[in-house]
DNA sequence: TTGAAAGCGCTAACAC
DNA sequence: GTGTTAGCGCTTTCAA
């Protein structure tokens, strides 16, 4: 084996209790400096590791916090879950990770305690199969932060950016520009669609308060928000009467898959079509054309999200449900306004432009 | 609360042992039909779930494995975790995650039981800071399997494709398209860089087999594989003397970066430079243009990573390490052969093309 | 400040 | 097949 070396070794080797050892060890209470020396060259001796089950088993608490995400291997999910981990650690809480595929089942069993109880002390979770009433009912003893498009009904915090301000202001962008036949791909007119919507709402706000009408047509739903969901409605909305000069797509990736198309059928971006997404991802910044995007404060949002579940895991009482808005911010790149002054791509944190919300 | 239900309350409620509970639980031994429907009626009537915590301790293991990246935000890493949750699901394993940056004493941590011990059973492990030698001071009861370009040394697993064969491969390409100026972006030539130079041996051993010259300024050294790698060693690459008319990139968002500053540029691809990348991310299928890769098999690495692993976590007596070797194929795409006959942006499982190797 | 001891809830060796 | 029971290694109440 290897192991083996336990609390009560280490008494007995520094002639005290094992209270004592588990104090010096975790720091608590006070200690003698004659003692908490003596104990420590024991532990040095011995090479005393503690066992992280067994503490556990008796504080009644895992440590780790679980982080539920439909799909990992979609950029923005992925440069949030590293921001989440990056807190917990300093928190000295470790991640679990799991992968919903968005499906309902899978998701539920992530609002009660259920099989993996203790499991984790907490969730950070980004629902994608679940509708708002969904998250009513749950298990509230388990402490629970939401991610995206959701309402706080009291017993979760939420943190998100404000969905319809920013698809309002992404809008307004390419109506400044001049286009008036902007289509939308990204609309989820179902039950558990709620997120989409939001965005969908902002897109007509924007048509409002401009005192332009929507062209209904140009209202694309989709499946998801990847890239082959852009490529296919794009390809889609090419082959209208009439085309739109401008498309808002619900997420970068759209975005990418929409270009693709438009680079295959030989049509300019933004010359012909101007495109804007959502996320601000990374690919999107090495695109070509870079895409002009909302940006939301991932990092601030994956700090927060730590934050508000750490509180309500040290909370005795029960912490009243948060609604947490994060700062976003439009970015203007290639996609919608073309290749400006200077040649070489520039660093994604200088390339970035254009005006703080939120 | 709400917790509190033991399986001592089960036992007493269905008038047996908590050992028969235990049994029926967990599905051990022979329990009569009689007596499991008994203990089953009790544990659903007391709403009862099996603590965690204590199971672990008292079995003795975690039923957690870990996943150590460099990073998670990288396209490559997050399809490969994709996989590894998946398969070690279906096992009944939880995967922690942790991202090291790349920094070697973080991915030390990782070599022994540390302060984690028991956290996990066993670690599944990309190493980016460490050489080869550094794998070799290790607590070898902690079962571990490496990702990527290291060689075994007997006490852990090894799971990755052929390195130098692969990236021969993707050189052969470019020399066969009669390119005579390649570069290759992406060489390490220290210590930890041992991953990278196993790659830079590919691209030289296919310009010996064609019996041409390797051009050793178009050789370049990058710190990591981005984006910005990328673009900035192929921005350098352009103010040559005589610049390259191919490179080797040694990952797609190598090339990615490479691409985007070729555009700025206003050079064409793959007319003016033909680009080729390394992994097969998502990113390169819908790039315009879409770039030509070599594509591990990324489920398999993932589910032979898993699969060894939890066989040396089962296994008592040490299994001796095993090298294993992935297939990966060519995939040619616009970045080296330009746009093909068709228009449509194929769904990437049609559009993948080329031979079959490994 | 330190010690003694009672669990935390479950597993599994051992006996019947 | 089922019961008894001794831990797993640590935290923490209660006394001293």
């Amino acid at each position: 084996m290897g192991r083996g070396v336990t609390l009560r070794d280490v008494a007995a080797r520094a002639g005290v209790s094992s209270r004592t050892v588990s104090n010096v060890v975790n720091g608590y209470a006070r200690v003698s400096e004659e003692t908490r020396a003596r104990v420590q060259k024991a532990v040095d001796e011995l090479g005393y590791r503690p066992n992280v089950l067994a503490r556990n088993l008796a504080a009644g608490r895992s440590g780790q916090i679980a982080v539920v995400v439909p799909y990992l291997d979609t950029p923005y999910f992925a440069e949030l879950l590293q921001g989440v981990i990056r807190a917990a650690r300093v928190q000295g809480y470790n991640v679990l990770i799991d992968q919903t595929d968005g499906d309902a089942e899978h998701e539920k069993l992530f609002l009660t305690r259920g099989s993996t109880s203790l499991l984790f002390d907490g969730v950070i979770f980004s629902p994608l199969g679940l509708s708002q009433s969904d998250l009513s009912v749950r298990d509230t003893s388990l402490p629970l932060v939401i991610l995206g498009e959701r309402v706080s009904d009291g017993t979760f915090d939420h943190v998100g950016i404000d969905d319809v301000t920013a698809s309002m202001e992404a809008t307004e962008h390419l109506l400044g520009l001049g286009r008036r036949r902007v289509a939308a791909i990204g609309d989820q007119p179902y039950r558990t669609g709620e997120a989409a919507q939001l965005r969908t709402r902002g897109f007509r706000l924007a048509h409002e308060r401009a005192g332009l009408p929507v062209h209904e047509e140009l209202v694309i739903s989709t499946p998801r928000f990847n890239r082959s969901d852009g490529a296919e409605a794009m390809a889609h909305l090419l082959d209208l009467e009439q085309p739109p000069d401008a498309v808002f797509c619900y997420s970068d990736l759209v975005a990418l898959g929409a270009m693709r198309t438009l680079a295959s059928r030989g049509l300019r971006v933004p010359e012909d079509v101007a495109v804007i997404g959502y996320d601000d991802i990374e690919d999107g910044r090495y695109s070509n054309p870079s895409v002009t995007t909302i940006s939301p404060d991932k990092r601030m949002i994956a700090e927060t999200a730590v934050e508000r579940l750490l509180n309500r895991i040290g909370s005795a009482t029960p912490v009243p449900g948060l609604e947490i808005r994060a700062p976003h911010r439009l970015v203007v790149r290639e996609s919608t306004v073309g290749r400006q002054a200077g040649h070489e791509p520039r660093r994604p944190s200088e390339a970035d432009g254009a005006g703080l919300t939120g």
